[in-house]
This record gives structure tokens, sequence and C-alpha cells, in this order.
DNA sequence: GTCTATACGTTGATAGAC
DNA sequence: GTCTATCAACGTATAGAC
């Protein structure tokens, strides 16, 4: 369920040295940076390297070559992401784990909005890296997810809302915080959301959310 | 509030030729799926040239640039994106103005992908070709819509949420699933969105939103 | 109005000295 | 491990014949 990283010189066996450590971060922070602002075709090894403070061709050195660095930097973004979502179980009160997972998702679009919006274009332009990632284990995955929604219907906890179309209505908006927030800043007047703008927004989509679907709140 | 093109040969005064329409429209056409697909720098003058059936120099006889050409996309676009929102009056009743927004949103997204895409890689990308677009009136035309559902607040027609929030939930919502069709088709291993499965979804939306939001259905 | 040929910058990637 | 120099491929854009 998660992506193949091509290893490159760092060959199997040897531990990764403190100085290759640190340059790889420094790479592969410098990378999550561009790519987001930029997209993949968008985003010149030259740049990252500059981010990076390193030369050129170092990043040639640690990667194979500038696809082996967008999906390193993918691979780390679909791991964080996808744990957050395993946290809901079927013997949750529904209103408590619902809000606590958006609040979850909140707070990840606040502290990472990067990481979403790499993801975002790597799906609209047609998500070909992720082909491995979307295998046959991922929908297996995610139909486990959805099952979580179906025992709480069936238990009587909410209304039959069809669970897939649910977590899609989780998903978009709360990563609309994230990939969205320019559009959000220049309608509303603000130069970045705050804090306060974030934890407004969660509350907000907890109430309708919650509601919407017949959950009563916790006793 | 729209998008100022440039123009470029057309001299004002003299119309389209018939010649020149046809062309402007086939490259616009192309040039449309082409941003979709790859973005703005992943796509190149040579595809879109190939795409809309013309050699590349004539591209530049009919946009000045390749920017020229996005900006002309982008601002067909933003006129066909606005007009669905001003339907919204105070006057209506919210459960019925509400679900036919809705409607119109995911008609929209399942007629027009391409066109959501482009404008959610321009946003996400730093949306700086949108400067313009997200003008004073920009910003006072929302405020303005979001006073409509402040009007149904006070009517006590459904529940005091922040209108500004709720407007972002309609977009990010109804957007998901033109911007996010590949991983919804992966992950529910679909080949493609039926017109069935986006009216689905929009009902879906209707139901949880409208309760969400204490409206009553419209007797 | 149309299209071939081409100028010229930038990109990803590598060779090879250190 | 590091970094300068360099290459081939591709990008946008234009000149100029038709």
């Amino acid at each position: 369920m998660s992506l193949e990283v091509p290893a490159h010189s760092n060959h199997a066996g040897k531990p990764a040295s403190r100085i290759r450590q640190k340059n790889e971060q420094a790479i592969l922070r410098a990378a999550e940076d561009e790519f987001a602002r930029h997209g993949y075709k968008g985003t010149s090894m030259n740049t990252i390297a500059a981010s990076a403070g390193l030369p050129k061709a170092n990043l040639h050195y640690y990667f194979t070559n500038k696809l082996g660095l967008y999906i390193a930097v993918l691979s780390n973004i679909l791991e964080l992401w996808d744990s957050t979502f395993n946290a809901l179980t079927a013997e949750d009160d529904p209103a408590v784990a619902l809000a606590r997972y958006i609040r979850t998702k909140m707070e990840f679009s606040r502290r990472q909005p990067q990481a979403s919006r790499i993801f975002a274009m790597e799906i609209i332009s047609g998500g070909e890296c992720l082909t491995e990632y979307f295998s046959q284990d991922y929908r297996a995955w995610f139909s486990g997810r959805a099952a979580v929604f179906q025992a709480w219907i069936d238990a009587g906890k909410m209304d039959p809302i069809d669970p897939v179309h649910l977590i899609f209505l989780l998903w978009g908006s709360t990563q609309h915080y994230a990939d969205f927030a320019t559009q959000i800043c220049r309608v509303t007047g603000r130069t970045r959301l705050t804090r306060q703008d974030m934890e407004e927004a969660g509350t907000n989509l907890i109430h309708i959310i919650l509601k919407g679907c017949g959950i009563k709140p916790a006793q």
C-alpha cells in the first residue's frame, strides 16, 4: 500500500551516515516546498538545489533522478496521510470519533498544507505516480474504513448515508482549507489562515456534518 | 471581476473572421484539455498545437504567448463559474435554493471537470494569474453572496452557521468530485464517474448539508 | 493567414577533477 | 563525498518565404 522508492547509492547493509541523513532531509524538505508550489514539471532540480543549499549534482548523487526524488516526497506524505484515518473503529462513539477525525484532518491541513497540495496536484494530473499506491490492498483498506461507518448505521447510531460519499465529504471539506488556502485568504481579505481560523472552520464542519448525519452529541 | 485577456492581432473594430473563430475555438479547447491534465508549466505549446491540429506557429499568431493563451482559458472558466452562484437570493426558500445550487455545481463538476481542475491547480500554485480577478470587486461580490445566507439565518430559516465557511463547504465538497475524480475511481474500482454516480453524490450532499444546517425541507 | 526553419534559453543528467 | 563544466533534449518564440 506504500510506494516503492528506488534506492540509489545507499546500498543495503550500510547504515546511512550522519551527513547523508542530514543532506537527504534538507533535499526532501526543499523538494516538498518547491513541488507544492509549482508542481512536478514546474519545479527544476536547480531550484530545489538552491533551496536546499547544495550544488545541483548532489541531488543526483542522493536520488536517482527527478522522478525518484518526487516519489520519495510523495511517499513520505502518504505515510502520514493514512495513519490518521485508521484511528476510527466500529466500537467508537460516532460523535466523538468523527469530531476527532475532522480535528485531526484540519490540523493536518494547517500544519502540512504543502503535503496536501502535492497530493492534490498529483491526483489532478492523473495520479500516474500513485498507480501502485492505489493497489488492490488500498481498495481493501478503503472498504474496511467504509465498513466502520456502515457498522454505525446498522447500530442505529447515524442516518443511512452512503459511507463512501461520507468519506469523500470528510476529505474534500477538510483538504479544501489546505489546497485552496490562497483563494480563502484572498476572498476573506486575510494574509494567512491562523490557528484560530482553522479551529473555527473545524468546529463548523463538525456541527454540520454530525448533525447532517443524524449523529447525536456524546453525553 | 473578470480577467483582462491581452488582445493580439485581432484589432478592435474588425469582426472576427469565420476561420479565426474556428481556429481560436480549436486552440482554446485543446489548451483546456492539456492545461487540465499537466498544469501550466507541464503543458507545451507543441502539445497544444498537435492536439488542435495546427502548426505551432499558429498559436502565436492567435495568442500573444503561452501565458496569454492560459489567461484566455482561465477567463472562459471564471465566467461560467460565478454565474451559477448568483442565482441564490435572500427571498428564496433555503431548502429549494441550496439543493438547486448543489445540483448545479455537481452538474458542472460532471460536465466540465477540466475547468475545475485548471482552476484548482492555479489556486494551489499560488494563483498569481488570478490576482486581478480576486480584486476588491470580487470580495464585495463574495460578501454579498454570504449576506444571502445571513439573511436566511436572521429569518430563522437555518442554524447560525458562519456563511463564509458554509460557502467553502459547498465549493469544496462539490468540486472534489471533479478534481479528485481519479482518486474516487481508483478507490471505488470504477473507470469513470457516471451521471448516476454524480446524482447520488449530489443527493447525499444535499441531505447532509441541509439537515446539518437545520434547514427544513420545503413543503 | 499559414507554416517551415531556426534562434536562444532552460532543463535534466553526467563526466571527471578534487 | 563534493562540485565545476558540459551535453543533449526540449522549451518558447520569431523571422521570413509562401
